[in-house]
DNA sequence: AACGATCCCTGTTGGC
DNA sequence: TGCCAACAGGGATCGT
């Protein structure tokens, strides 16, 4: 599943291939994965024969600036990758819903079976409604540990789901909070009001520590369906997960076999020995 | 306002 | 072995 690892690793590996590069063509799939414009007919005409500023990310939102102040803004989902093509004559994989054609050929494919993720050209306004509600850059702009005491602090909710809100810190999502929170040592179901100081220190190191190991591998490929690299690799994080997927292995730290809850309708792998309520 | 549940979708998995 | 229900989840939306 794409989180901020995942996309920014996807976002570096289109940056060269899009960057001051004209588009000219793009082809729609299915319409359910257009945004604010719901039908091809306006959207294409906001992307195509234009040019590629800056490729951006918020969370983990994609932001492909265009010359003309339009953003072209593309969210994975849960099942979405992009792939780098080189040959347009490749046959185009099963539920591909965007193409992009560069001015030297090449292709960028967006794929999406379960069709979770989007993509938008916004214009300036509407840019700035929809990232008006995303919260600090998990990785490029992550609050300090006071500042995460204080958006977090008055909080009844689960420390799993402060986590996974994206209105306070963005870019994390199921796999990598339950990573943050084994290696922060907090139960998922620690209560945002219980967090100390030294928590918060705590869980802001392990923020910083495993989105960076994470990104570091390439992100996290769970299975060969789902997020793969624009060049068709997977990512190396899937064999150092420490929780996630693990129910009933042992705790790469104590041994302990990991246990799974459900918090939030989200499954929840943790182990009850290293990470404590009290 | 804060919090929690539901829905969207389809490939995979697990149970019978 | 084969079939089908259950499961997976990011974000929008709605209900309490």
């Amino acid at each position: 599943m794409p989180e901020l690892p995942e996309v920014e690793t996807t976002r570096r590996s289109i940056e060269p291939i899009l960057a001051g590069r004209r588009i000219v063509d793009v082809t729609v799939g299915r319409d359910r994965v257009l945004r604010r414009q719901p039908v091809p007919e306006l959207f294409v005409p906001r992307v195509k024969g234009n040019t590629v500023a800056t490729v951006g990310r918020l969370g983990k939102f994609l932001d492909i600036c265009l010359v003309d102040g339009i953003s072209l803004v593309i969210h994975l989902g849960m099942s979405g990758r992009i792939e780098h093509q080189t040959d347009p004559a490749t046959p185009l994989a099963r539920h591909t819903q965007v193409v992009l054609t560069t001015d030297i050929g090449e292709e960028l494919r967006f794929i999406d079976p379960r069709t979770f993720g989007f993509v938008a050209a916004l214009d300036e306004d509407e840019r700035h409604l929809v990232f008006g509600k995303i919260g600090r850059d998990a990785f490029t702009d992550l609050p300090s540990p006071e500042e995460l005491g204080e958006a977090w602090g008055r909080s009844r909710s689960p420390m799993k789901a402060l986590l996974l809100d994206q209105r306070v810190v963005a870019g994390i999502g199921n796999i990598y909070a339950d990573e943050i929170l084994h290696r922060a040592r907090i139960h998922p179901l620690l209560r945002g009001d219980q967090l100390t100081p030294r928590r918060g220190i705590a869980i802001h190191k392990a923020i910083q520590d495993i989105l960076a190991d994470g990104l570091r591998w390439g992100g996290t490929s769970l299975d060969d369906l789902a997020y793969l690299l624009p060049d068709g690799r997977t990512g190396e994080f899937t064999e150092r997960l420490a929780v996630y997927g693990k129910t009933d292995e042992p705790c790469t730290v104590c041994g302990r076999p990991i246990r799974q809850i459900t918090v939030r309708q989200r499954s929840t792998h943790f182990c009850n020995r290293c990470q404590r309520l009290r």
